[in-house]
RNA sequence: CGGGGUGUAGCGCAGCCCGGUUAGCGCGCCAGCUUCGGGAGUUGGAAGUCCCGGGUUCGAAUCCCGGUACCCCGACCA
């Protein structure tokens, strides 16, 4: 293997190409014999797991509760409300027979095609049509809502081209689907959870966002409003990593969806949706890793600490690792994972090249020497810098590190996000920060969807976000000349 | 869906152009010995429907036709 693992392509000569190994040699996913699918391994789930405990809290302490809805939705539900059809119709997966048979021709199975289904079924995009449908059910009066629900699933959208983690063909999710009585309820609840994500993003992942309102050509289909929040990978594009849209009655009124309100009046209710995805598994990977694999933010690695035993002969070995058990046990009291990797299979450079690539965030090597001396070597992933220390204290000074090491690796991408958004003011000067620097640029646009699409269409960039804590400021558009408020992010992105 | 590339042992690849003994190499795996503070050395061993189907040929990993999967780039999208 240790050749293998040398052949990490450079980021700078290919970033794709080393984005995409890292995911695979790290031990994260791979492609699925099933076109643009992934398979989760073990490690990349662990990491996952770790994510999906801390949102589905976040969401708890919000006053949500979980729910599961249908994975298939008729496709009479799906065409109700028309700009959700044209927004997903061109990636939808459909179920049309409900049985094989024998190939009476010869090998294998062939679809019956007496089981042709009436109506064919959709299999989930996104959730919203077959909630709503739903909904309808259980709303009668204003003392029914608010409706705070959340579903852990996994949804299927059958994009052209796919990437591990940031476009498969299925991913998994949370999507939550609210409804409120007013329409400032719901626009509250969507900013609400959209600084949910901002908090899960900045403060465990460690990965800077900028929280803003979608343009009306880059909305959801189907909302009023797209809040999202925006992270800058190392290679200069953004990633949106999370949306939350205020939908206000739209869905309400192609499912039927009214309640009595306070007055005995009838009325539609109002909703919010939003999601985050195993996109964030992509945004973690590429906000902090370096040419020697993972780097993962302590509060999400699977394994926080690594003590790997330096020895000679299996006398040695058993000293050693015995005094590693009783360090592991002080810090699992403390409720920091560790995994003691006494494998004599492999020799200790190997794991250290090992746990590197799968980056956790500190590593304990103790040998002989330090048994005789009462030490141990320490090193942290984020800067790779070794240091010989006291076992002494050695519990203590490992949480201050872990606790550091999360804060260092969100400064170090927020330093380089901050360094990464640059105005301009003139068309040549977009052009030329696009091609040559990349990240966010910061410029007056016209605000029309003309201008929009026919900057994307000469540069590939789109407008990111028209980030919530903009300051109004007079100027003129930087394509059409003609006047603007204020600025918005335009960036290349995934 | 368009352009380019790849498919040969668990992984990474050579061989193919120019058909010809028993299909090789590195890593990994198994056994032994020596090693062990940054990806060990050595000796022996196991492991292959050469992506699938058809064709040409005395003979196909190699040539021809068709299919399929994956990767990169583009259009589309979270």
């Amino acid at each position: 293997m240790a050749k293998e693992l040398k052949e990490l392509t450079s980021r700078e000569e290919n970033y794709s190409q080393w984005y995409n190994d890292l995911v695979i040699k790290a031990g994260l996913a791979e492609n699925s014999a099933v076109r643009g699918c992934m398979v989760i391994k073990p490690y990349g789930y662990a990491i996952w797991e770790k994510m999906r405990d801390a949102l589905d809290a976040m969401f708890k302490e919000t006053g949500h509760q979980n729910a599961y809805f249908p994975l298939f939705i008729p496709k009479s539900f799906f065409s109700r409300e028309a700009d959700h059809v044209e927004g997903f119709a061109k990636e939808c997966a459909v179920v049309t027979h409900y049985r094989l048979k024998n190939n009476p021709e010869g090998d294998g199975v062939v679809v019956d095609p007496d089981a042709k289904l009436e109506e064919e079924l959709i299999v989930r995009p996104t959730s919203e049509t077959i909630i709503w449908n739903t909904y309808k059910n259980w709303i009668q009066s204003y003392r029914d809502l608010p409706i705070l629900c959340n579903q852990w699933a996994n949804v299927v959208r059958w994009e052209m081209r796919t990437r591990l983690f940031l476009r498969t063909a299925e991913f998994l999710w949370q999507e939550g689907h609210t409804a409120h009585e007013t329409s400032e309820e719901a626009q509250e609840e969507a900013l609400r959870m959209i600084n949910v994500y901002k908090t899960f993003a900045e403060e465990y992942m460690g990965v800077p966002v900028i929280v803003g309102h979608k343009s009306p050509n880059e909305r959801f289909a189907g909302a009023l409003d797209t809040l999202t929040i925006e992270a800058l990978m190392q290679d200069g594009k953004a990633l949106q990593s999370g949306t939350s849209h205020f939908l206000g009655q739209n869905f309400a009124k192609a499912f039927d969806v009214k309640y009595v309100n306070r007055e005995g009046k009838l009325e539609y209710v109002w909703a919010t949706s939003w999601g985050v995805s195993t996109r964030l598994m992509g945004a973690l990977i590429m906000a902090h890793s370096d040419n020697n694999g993972l780097v993962l933010p302590p509060k999400l690695a699977p394994i926080q600490v690594v003590m790997v035993p330096i020895y000679k002969g299996a006398e040695e070995l058993a000293a050693v690792t015995a005094k590693m058990d009783e360090i592991a046990a002080g810090l699992k009291a403390k409720g920091i994972s560790v995994k003691v990797d006494a494998r004599d299979n492999v020799r200790s450079g190997f794991k250290f090249a090992e746990y590197e690539l799968k980056g956790v965030p500190v590593r304990v090597a103790m040998g002989p020497r330090d048994m005789a001396n009462g030490t141990v070597e320490i090193m942290r992933r984020d800067t790779l810098v070794k240091e010989t220390v006291s076992q002494e204290g050695l519990v203590e000074l490992i949480e201050g590190v872990l606790k550091d090491i999360q804060k260092a690796i969100f400064q170090k991408a927020l330093d380089f996000r901050n360094s990464m958004i640059t105005p301009v003011d003139t068309w040549e000067e977009f052009v030329k920060v696009l091609d040559e620097k990349g990240g966010f640029v910061s410029a007056h646009w016209d605000g029309t969807t003309d201008t929009e699409v026919a900057i994307k269409e000469a540069t590939k960039a789109t407008i990111r976000c028209i980030p919530l804590d903009v300051v109004d400021e007079d100027g003129v558009c930087i394509y059409s000349g003609k006047p603007s408020k204020r600025r918005v992010l335009f960036a290349r992105s995934y």
